[in-house]
DNA sequence: ATAATTGTTATACTAAGTATAACAATTAGA
DNA sequence: TCTAATTGTTATACTTAGTATAACAATTAT
């Protein structure tokens, strides 16, 4: 699962836990997605350890938001669900770390794609559930 | 090779020709960037294409640099060698393109991920060849 | 003719992504 | 205490994308 999907599933799952306020176990939510249900325990226990969602195990269990929709944020979504930096970009890296034509190319790259990262950063924080929400209610 | 890597892989092909007059064949090219022959050819057959190098074949052939590096700009390279936009992300596609609260958070994403990727692109339209020789050489 | 070269296709292999299943641990309720 | 429902995690099988290289027809200078 790439990263954006792994976002947008996020988020979709998110979407559909506001609209209950009593937990929803892992099935109804993957049918409710149209994805596995193993798949979205996998992303909604990331999002539990990082106190976006609570979980409860057990008969009656599931889960349910664990904070209002206006104090989350898409960049918080993003670091709770994936280890590297957002939309992580590589360069062809040569063995030697050195001063070679080559690596200094590699470093300017590098150099560009980390700004671009603090911009989807930046622009991901401005970014609440509860926009979201607003911007695809009808 | 992931499309960031072909943008540097580019670059460095490109900068290595601007430092000779004379057409260099891809063994040389892919010699100094430490890199098979067959797929610097690939590149650089893309980016003749689009008239950023010459390639002359046969003996005594090979790439020469077909503009001044101040009139090559990275968008225009990133175009030349990737059919699909720059750093493409993906949301999760239903198969139903109508109006449930999935396909309207698809949409939110989409849109996001189209703001990002005119941002990115402008930025790359900032940058010549030039301005890269510029910063690497010492 | 010959040798060097590009442009393109093909091959073999590895890594990443996708979809799903399996099951121990946990918990509510009978 | 037993049972059924549930999470959290690991495992499996499969498909797709990425990586590295080779092969060879077409082209061209000498």
């Amino acid at each position: 699962m790439s990263a954006s999907t792994k976002l947008s599933t996020s988020v979709k799952a998110l979407c559909y836990l506001s609209e209950n306020d009593k937990p929803k176990n892992s099935s109804e939510i993957a049918e409710h997605i149209g994805i596995n249900a193993s798949k979205i325990r996998m992303l909604l226990s990331k999002l539990g350890k990082s106190g976006i969602v609570r979980s409860d195990s057990g008969m009656r269990g599931g889960f349910s938001l664990a904070k209002d929709p206006e104090n989350i944020h898409l960049q918080e979504i993003y670091c709770a669900i994936e280890d590297r930096k957002a939309f992580y970009l590589n360069v062809n890296n040569t063995k030697s770390k050195g001063n070679t034509s080559s690596d200094r190319i590699n470093l300017f790259f590098l150099d560009l794609f980390s700004e671009v990262q603090i911009e989807i950063e930046n622009k991901m924080t401005d970014i609440t559930l509860k926009s979201i929400l607003n911007k695809i209610k009808q």
